[in-house]
DNA sequence: ACAGGTCGTGAGAGCGCTCTCGACTCAGGG
DNA sequence: CCCTGAGTCGAGAGCGCTCTCACGACCTGT
């Protein structure tokens, strides 16, 4: 499959320089300690050669490898229909490119994956990894962190509390949660119903307590859990509206499930935000921004998250544990105020 | 977690197993030549001391990577919250994974990006990549051709007609537009409508060439251009009611853009398919299928184009009885009759 | 002037692995 | 009986790079 001319070597490079090996090496390295003049020769001789660093030679010897894992516990399809992924990773493919580290995407699909998975972080082929796991009865993470790779998650792993140490990335999801509520009850709504996401999942739970924080476990009623999806926020939102008596506020957990909410309250010829308001979460703009009316929405910024994630990594370094070691991030979203509430 | 532990070399894998480390090496890589008792003994020392290889000191000297790089040019956000890419990446990533490589992704984002991803191809850091370019004036293409590195894309590179040799997996978009107007007609349907895709990327004006295959330039009042999303179909589709005379059947570039213009057809109370009939194109499920009514579309199987670009690259092309050099693949699609149309 | 330091450079030792090549063994044929 | 050849195995030479270390050149201060 590769018949590629043969490239260039260090060796090449000193030759044409005329100097060693070393020199060279230095040089390609940033060139610290290295007179002006070699280091000009050096570079042009880099130039014309068209010379690349051999990164396997190079990882040989400093045992790093410029290279990030990122993981992606992933056994439903739906979810990839979220943007929220690809925008996280385009914040982490910006971070790393700008630090020359490489992305490597692993995609788990049931159990087997796990395995192969956690061979592959233990055999010590990337610097650290990047772990996304929705789910909280995900054996993933526990099996990453003990392979002893340098690891960031994104979004609270489930089971951290006790297992401290854990490194994350999160958005303020209670806070928001608990803003958006304020705000409709700030409107005088009384009867503020929340659509919540797949409960399993702990950016949906935090954002259930930030719902709670505001309204008590009053009327449970008023609760419906859901799965971040337009559909699922429809079919949510008719089994609140059958309801006795139906609510005058909405507060989704996701713009996805608010724009489904909206869709069956237009259709029931409800008006929004006079009869019912609605608060959505994310605030993606596509969804958020294009609906009729306008959502009110929590913004959180998800690719920022993604960067974050890696620049905590990468600044965590090699030795994790140490008194440099990072810690998690919580990022404070913003109420988003448009048209709907 | 202090210091990792040094991880096992095969030189102490040979020293526990009594051989030598070229031994050792020959029963790691498959154990040919190798007899019974010794291959036993190498697999044990290896169990026991939980070997690794080391992939970097493997590429020196095979000079291979068994590394696939994956370049989305993608300056607009917009395509993210298509499900496309994330799908044909997890095809790729099962077949990479199927053969124990690694999946290497490169994300850009305007021309700079460019440069860093033909420098990264050209120096050898992976054994072949997987190009997706949506547009037509893209010059990534050209640039990667250029380093020298097998590449197979992603859907219909808009300058391969002259400059041959490109090899890449698509789906017969062309086919599968013919196929669904041709079933709007044979409905009696006769002002059958387009609502394009954006028109600098192939697989939007091959459906359009589909379309005009059976419909001819007839009446261009009947063609609208629009950007695969739902917002886009509902203007796209507001307009074409505005039309004299408005069409009987709508033949969308892709099933979000369907499902707005349903719902613009819902809201100006035309009836689907008794005064409109409406065909999609992608079958994604989770929006035709939840559509009401749902849409009859054309099914492409975008995983499978994923799963087979990974295999065309890793086989050298030597896929599905073709021999010798690898050629692209059109995929056939198939219209799925639900109740739009 | 010389001892002691700093700085810039080159020589060379590996990093962990694969792979060639030669040594050795053991059949079987001449 | 030796010779040939196939089958096993080990010794050792790198793959291209970084990094330590030694060495010479050049400053200082006395």
């Amino acid at each position: 499959m590769t018949d590629t001319a043969p490239r260039p070597t260090l060796e090449a490079v000193a030759a044409r320089a005329g100097v060693s090996r070393a020199t060279a090496s230095r040089v390609v390295n940033g060139g610290d300690g290295v007179r002006e003049p070699l280091v000009a020769r050096v570079r042009r001789a880099v130039e014309e050669l068209g010379y690349v660093p051999n990164q396997a030679a190079r990882s040989l010897v400093t045992r790093r490898h410029d290279a990030v894992a990122v993981v992606i516990a992933e056994p439903e399809t739906r979810v990839f229909a979220d943007p929220f992924f690809a925008l996280q990773l385009r914040g982490i493919s910006k971070e790393l490119t700008a630090h020359d580290n490489q992305l490597v995407l692993l995609l788990t699909e049931g159990r087997d994956d796990h395995a192969r998975v956690g061979r592959y972080l233990a055999g010590g082929h990337v610097d650290g990894a990047l772990v996304f796991s929705l789910h909280l009865d995900d054996p993933l993470p526990g099996l990453i962190q003990r392979a002893g790779v340098p690891t960031v998650f994104g979004g609270r792993p489930g089971w951290s509390e006790d297992s401290g140490g854990a490194v994350y990335v999160d958005s303020d999801n209670r806070g928001g949660a608990r803003e958006a509520v304020q705000h409709l009850v700030g409107l005088g709504r009384t009867r503020v119903a929340h659509i919540t996401g797949p409960l399993d999942q702990t950016s949906a739970a935090d954002r259930l307590e930030g719902y709670r924080d505001v309204m008590g476990d009053a009327d449970p009623g008023l609760v419906v859990e859901s799965d971040f999806t337009p559909a699922g926020g429809e079919r949510a939102m008719r089994e609140l509206l059958e309801r006795h008596p139906s609510p005058d506020a909405v507060f989704a957990a996701n713009d996805l499930t608010a724009s489904g909410a909206l869709r069956v309250l237009r259709e029931r010829g409800r008006r929004v935000p006079e009869d019912v308001a609605l608060i959505g979460f994310d605030d993606m703009l596509p969804v958020a921004e294009q609906t009729d009316p306008p959502l009110t929405t929590v913004r959180q910024d998800i690719e920022e998250m993604g960067r974050l994630m890696a620049r905590l990594l990468l600044r965590g370094g090699a030795e994790q544990g140490v008194e440099g070691a990072p810690s998690s991030v919580v990022l404070p979203t913003t109420l988003v105020r448009r048209a709907s509430a």
